[in-house]
DNA sequence: GAACGCAATTGATGTTTATCAAGCCATGTA
DNA sequence: TACATGGCTTGATAAACATCAATTGCGTTC
C-alpha cells in the first residue's frame, strides 16, 4: 500500500483521532487488494467478516430480492462501508461489487470491534459514523418515499453539479443502469426523463450532462436540505 | 414518574449498562410529559433539543415536502427516538407527533451528549442504538425500493401478527391512513389491497385482520430475513 | 472497414399507483 | 330519532412507471 494512500485512510475520520498503536493494530491484519470490474465484494447474508474501505475506484453497494435487484449507493474514495454490520457482528444487508478496477482496504471486523472496546477517541468517531449514515439512509427514504421519478434525477443531477464544482457540467461516472436503479427507475425511464429534461432545462450527451436553465431545473427539482445532502 | 415507569426506561437497552451517577445525571434535567391525541412533538428543520423516550401511546415519526407527506416509522412504548440528531447536534430529519394520548420522557441533549463522553458503557449501547437503527432504515428501503404495495401490506400483516403473538388474528393499532402512509401508499390504495387479500388469505373487518390462509400469505409476501425484522 | 456485442434509446402497451368524486357506515350529538 | 361528522370504501379516470420489442449508436475485435 501506497503511503499517500494509507495517509489518506488514517486521515478519514473514523479513524483521524484514535492512538497511533491502536492503529497499527487495526492494520495489522488488514490487507489491500485489487480487483477487476462487477466484482462480487460482499453478498447480503453472509457474516460481516471485514471492515471495508475503499482506495480507489467506485463500489456499487445493492440489494436483490425476488428477482428484483436495487442499487442502495454508490461509494467513492477514500470511504469505508458496512460498518454497522461489523460493529454488530451481523450480517451484510447489502452486497458490494466494484464498478470499476478497485482497491480496496480490508480490515478484519473482529480487530475493530476489539480496538472499539480500547479506544473511546475510535469509539466516538464510530458513533459519528453511524448517525451520519443513518441520517443519509433517512434522507434517501423520503427521497424515495416523498418524490416522483423526475424529480429524483432533477435532484440527482443538481447534487452531482454540485460535488463537482458546481461548473454546471459532469460527467456520470457509471453506467446508466446503475443510475437508474440508484434512482429508483428502471434504465428506460432514466432515458425518458433525461429526454424530458432535455427539452428544458439540461443538454445530455452520452455520459456528459450540462445544466442549462439552472432556475428552471431547481424548480422541477425543489431541493430541500432535510432530504438532499447540502 | 411512576416507579415503575422509570424502570422500564433504565431497563431500556440503551441506558441498562451504565452507572447509577450518570443515569442520575441524565434525568436530572429531564421532565415527563403527557400529550392529548394528534400533538406535534417535535418538527424536522428544528435542532435538537431533547431526547424522546415513548413511555406510554404510540407516537408517528413522519415527514413532509412539497404538499406531500409519508409517515417513516409509529413509535411504541417503551422506545427512544431521534438519537442520532441528538448526538450529532443536528436538526432533526423527522417531525413527531402523537398517534394516541402519550406520556413521553424528553432528556435535554446535552447532557446526553455530556454523558455520552464520560460513560464508556452508554457511549457502547448508543452505538447499538444506532446500529440497530440504521440497518432498520436500510430494511425499510429494500422494502420500498424491492417490492410492490400489495406486497409491503402482505408482510405488513405477517410482521404484525408476529408481534402479536402469532395467533393468526391482530388489530390495527392506528388509523388506516397513517398505516398507509407507512406502507407508502395512499388510504384508497390500502383498502383495495386489503380487499385483494380478503378474496383469498385473510380477513378484514374494521381494524381487525385475520389470517385464513397462512401459505398463501406467506407465498404472496415473500418475506425475507435481509428485510422483514425477524 | 465489416461484423459484433452491448448499452442506451425509442415506441407500443400493460400494470401499478394516485387522484378525484361519490357513497357508505359507524359513532357521537342534538 | 334525526342529523352531522369523519374514516373508510368503491368506482371512474389519469398519471406514473414497468415491460416488451425493436432500433440506434458506439466502441471493440477481427
Amino acid at each position: 500500500m501506497r503511503t499517500q494512500d494509507l495517509d489518506l485512510v488514517r486521515a478519514l475520520p473514523l479513524f483521524k483521532g484514535m492512538a497511533d498503536p491502536r492503529f497499527d493494530e487495526l492494520f495489522r491484519g488488514a490487507f489491500l487488494q485489487r480487483f477487476p470490474t462487477r466484482v462480487v465484494l460482499i453478498s447480503e447474508g453472509e457474516r460481516a467478516d471485514f471492515l471495508h474501505v475503499v482506495v480507489e475506484g467506485a463500489v456499487e453497494l445493492f440489494a436483490a430480492h425476488g428477482g428484483r435487484e436495487t442499487t442502495i449507493d454508490i461509494i467513492q474514495p477514500v470511504t469505508t462501508f458496512i460498518l454497522a454490520a461489523v460493529i454488530q457482528d451481523e450480517v451484510y444487508l447489502k452486497s458490494a461489487r466494484t464498478l470499476t478496477p478497485a482497491q480496496v482496504l480490508m480490515i478484519p471486523a473482529e480487530a475493530v470491534r476489539g480496538v472499539f472496546g480500547q479506544d473511546a477517541m475510535f469509539a466516538r468517531a464510530v458513533v459519528s459514523e453511524l448517525a451520519q449514515r443513518y441520517r443519509d439512509v433517512v434522507r434517501e427514504l423520503k427521497n424515495q418515499k416523498l418524490r416522483t421519478g423526475i424529480e429524483r434525477l432533477a435532484n440527482w443531477i443538481l447534487q452531482n453539479d454540485a460535488l463537482s464544482g458546481g461548473k454546471g457540467t459532469f460527467s456520470i461516472s457509471s453506467d446508466k443502469r446503475t443510475i437508474a436503479s440508484l434512482l429508483g427507475m428502471t434504465p428506460e425511464n432514466l432515458s425518458r426523463n433525461l429526454a424530458t429534461l432535455a427539452t428544458d432545462c439540461i443538454v445530455s450527451e452520452g455520459r456528459e450532462i450540462r445544466i442549462v436553465d439552472r432556475d428552471k431545473l431547481i424548480g422541477l427539482a425543489s431541493p430541500d436540505p432535510l432530504i438532499d445532502r447540502s
